[in-house]
DNA sequence: ATACCTATAAACAGGA
DNA sequence: GTCCTGTTTATAGGTA
């Protein structure tokens, strides 16, 4: 143990030297022996709590977003059904964005006024009734406005939606509710997103992060959304209620509708997460329905944006919806900057919808299977999230495969691999496939998750079988040296530079003990091949039965007393009598250049090694002499003389003579696949 | 309950 | 003797 403790520090030492330089892509194999990037990054130290908390906060900050984008949406889109589309090539007017006050308490932040100025969306004149109405608005809501409900945070944010005392209706509360919560959410979301580093926040920046206006917004950006949201306010009346995540917009300001749940957030807007903003079909209670319910008319307001005129009925609303909203350039420029709105709070829904894609791409949370979740330290409402975002943005992330029950992290799943999460120090690595058994993680597994493991110290969820395989397929020759595995575990995974003790160990008992891992000597040494044939039936080199080693009588001692014979064999089947033709042919029926760099990564490998190695003993018994060393020359990258192949038992494929042989080159992957090898003679049984 | 997989630890051996 | 590499065994947790 001491021994093999300080072993480990000094390769883990030199494997570090070995990278301290440089970065390069992780999967590059080939540059093993050039460096490796250093990954000293600091591991991203975020409690699996904080994240499920964050994730869920964003969340509903989105679900929240959506609700005010779609009721703003729905504002814009009375209004286009009111007025003629015509006029969206209008000039902007001369009155403005009193909607805009609803999202900031300033009514307009500095910065979004910074903003129209830089977009030069208004004219001065424009600009200067822009100013005016904002005084105006903030003086309103100093004295017009009374103090909001106690039980009610303070929050300046809300929306100045004036009410009277009288007119307070249950649902304004719970739309105001709506709001503060979401802003609570939000700035709670920000908070810790600058607790994470994962948001900078400048000193002039607002707190709630909101674009400025009329952001990348030209005339016919504008033109083209104006007539998309019609077009889409049209199809929605036509297309009728059709029930989809987002069916809380339309009453939340009906008074008429208080019943409906508004407010209330779909499960499915959280899993879905799609805002089809323009393909509308959630408003299963159009004002069509409820004659008197309608998106400008709340409380016996009117809900145009800056208007808040006191209708005492529907009909006097409509009655002043006419006569003063009606269409002209006021109404149109009011129009437009309500399209900036939504327009504004979709970019802020999609920044923060593909902030949360990040963080989950970050954190490596996306599951196809809830029930991967059973990790030490996992994040398993991060991986039920990751699942709902998967839902939601199709395009998002990267699926990444999953093994069944990978032990240690987070983890992208996608169909097929592995899967899990916890985070740092989680102990030991448990986990197992679940549905089949050494699924293979496909390069993108890893690659879609490099960073992540790279630079923070989580045990990958990946068996060490897995990893090892990985680490093999991805070099150039599909063939590693037991350092350069341990390289590639260094240079991928934060976690094995940190982690140093005991992996190194484990990795060359999962290099013994599996089947597919292949050993072949060459003259310069011993490297490690996979078998993924073999990989894929996962089966270990059967326990109990004793792999003895044996010396005098084990293929290895043989080898190393006959180099030559192998050299042989590989260099001229003239020599190698021991060889039937029925190997012969298996192995010129796949063309496979026995032995040879180039071949190392054909699955066959494994059986014809094991089956040239029967063979070998066979020969062995017979030919105990040594044959003249007259190996021809090779270059030394071809010169791979598999001197050595794994001592293992016999699989009931092999030990059945030629036609086995045959069969299993010819990649049977089905083939005796349930039997027990068991059952089969094993070579110590010769002895 | 059983078999199997996986991880871990440890002992051991050969070779450089 | 030390270190690296490789094999083997034992143990324990987990899963089907």
């Amino acid at each position: 143990m001491m021994q093999e403790s300080g072993t480990e520090a000094k390769s883990n030492g030199s494997a570090i030297q070995n990278g301290s330089g440089g970065s390069n892509h992780l999967l590059e194999c080939g540059s093993l022996r050039e460096g490796r990037s250093n990954g000293e990054t600091p591991a991203v130290d975020i409690g699996a709590a904080d994240l499920a908390h964050a994730q869920q906060q964003q969340q509903q900050a989105l679900q929240v977003a959506r609700q005010l984008l779609l009721q703003q949406q729905q504002q814009q889109q009375q209004v286009s059904g009111l007025k003629s589309p015509k006029r969206n090539d209008k000039q902007p007017a001369l009155q403005v964005p009193v909607s805009v006050a609803m999202m900031t308490p300033q009514v307009i932040t500095p910065q979004q006024m910074q903003q129209i100025l830089q977009q030069q969306v208004l004219s001065p004149q424009q600009l200067q009734v822009l100013l005016q109405q904002q005084q105006a608005l903030m003086l309103q809501q100093v004295i017009v406005l009374p103090p909001p409900p106690a039980r009610l945070p303070q929050n300046p944010g809300a929306p100045i939606t004036p009410f009277t005392q009288q007119q307070v209706a249950t649902q304004q509360l719970a739309f105001q509710q709506q709001l503060l919560q979401m802003q609570q959410l939000q700035q709670q979301h920000l908070l810790s997103l600058q607790r994470q580093g994962l948001l900078t926040i400048q000193p002039g920046q607002p707190a709630l992060p909101l674009q400025p206006l009329a952001q990348g917004m030209i005339p016919t950006e504008l033109q083209q959304l104006w007539k998309e949201v019609t077009s889409a306010h049209t199809a929605e009346e036509t297309t009728g209620n059709n029930h989809s995540s987002l069916d809380l917009t339309t009453t939340c300001v009906s008074s008429s509708a208080p019943s409906k749940t508004s407010l209330i957030m779909n499960p499915h807007a959280s899993t879905n997460g799609q805002l089809s903003v323009h393909t509308p079909k959630r408003e299963s209670l159009s004002h069509e329905e409820h004659p008197h319910s309608h998106p400008l008319y709340g409380h016996g307001v009117c809900k145009w944006p800056g208007c808040e005129a006191v209708c005492e009925d529907f009909q006097s609303f409509l009655k002043h919806l006419n006569s003063e909203h009606a269409l002209d350039d006021r109404s149109t420029a009011q129009c437009r900057v309500q399209m900036q709105v939504v327009q504004q709070l979709e970019l802020q829904l999609a920044k923060d919808k593909e902030r949360l894609q990040a963080m989950m791409t970050h954190l490596h949370v996306k599951s196809t299977e809830p029930k991967a979740a059973p990790q030490p330290l996992n994040l398993v409402s991060s991986v039920t999230l990751s699942k709902s975002a998967s839902e939601a943005s199709p395009q998002s992330l990267p699926h990444t495969p999953t093994t069944p029950t990978a032990p240690l992290t987070p983890v992208t799943q996608g169909p097929s691999v592995i899967t899990t999460t916890s985070m740092h120090t989680v102990g030991p690595i448990r986990r197992r496939y679940s549905d089949k058994y050494n699924v293979p993680i496909s390069s993108a597994d890893i690659a879609q998750n490099q960073e992540f493991y790279k630079n923070a110290e989580v045990r990958p969820p990946f068996t060490y079988a897995s990893l090892i395989r990985q680490a093999i397929l991805e070099s150039p020759e599909k063939q590693l040296t037991l350092n350069e595995i341990y390289n590639w575990f260094t240079r991928m995974f934060a976690y094995f530079r940190r982690n140093a003790a005991t992996w190194k160990g484990a990795i060359r008992t999962n290099l013994s003990l599996h089947k597919c891992f292949i050993r072949v000597e060459d003259e310069f040494g011993s490297f490690w091949t996979v078998d993924d044939e073999e990989f894929k039936r996962g089966r270990h080199i059967q326990r109990g039965r004793p792999r003895k080693y044996c010396p005098d009588e084990n293929f290895d001692e043989l080898v190393a007393h006959n180099p030559s014979l192998i050299k042989n064999m590989q260099s001229s089947h003239a020599y190698c009598t021991p060889l039937n033709a029925a190997l012969q042919a298996s192995m010129a029926e796949n063309s496979i250049p026995l032995y040879t760099t180039a071949s190392m990564g054909n699955p066959t490998l494994g059986n014809l090694a094991s089956a040239i190695r029967e063979e070998l003993n066979g020969a062995m018994e017979h030919t105990n002499s040594n044959e003249s060393d007259s190996s021809p020359g090779r270059s030394p990258m071809q010169a791979v003389h598999p001197v050595h192949v794994k001592e293992e038992p016999l699989d009931p494929e092999e030990a059945e003579g030629p036609l086995s042989l045959v069969t299993t080159a010819n990649h049977s992957p089905d083939f005796d696949h349930d039997r027990d090898y068991e059952d089969e003679p094993v070579n110590e049984d010769m002895e």
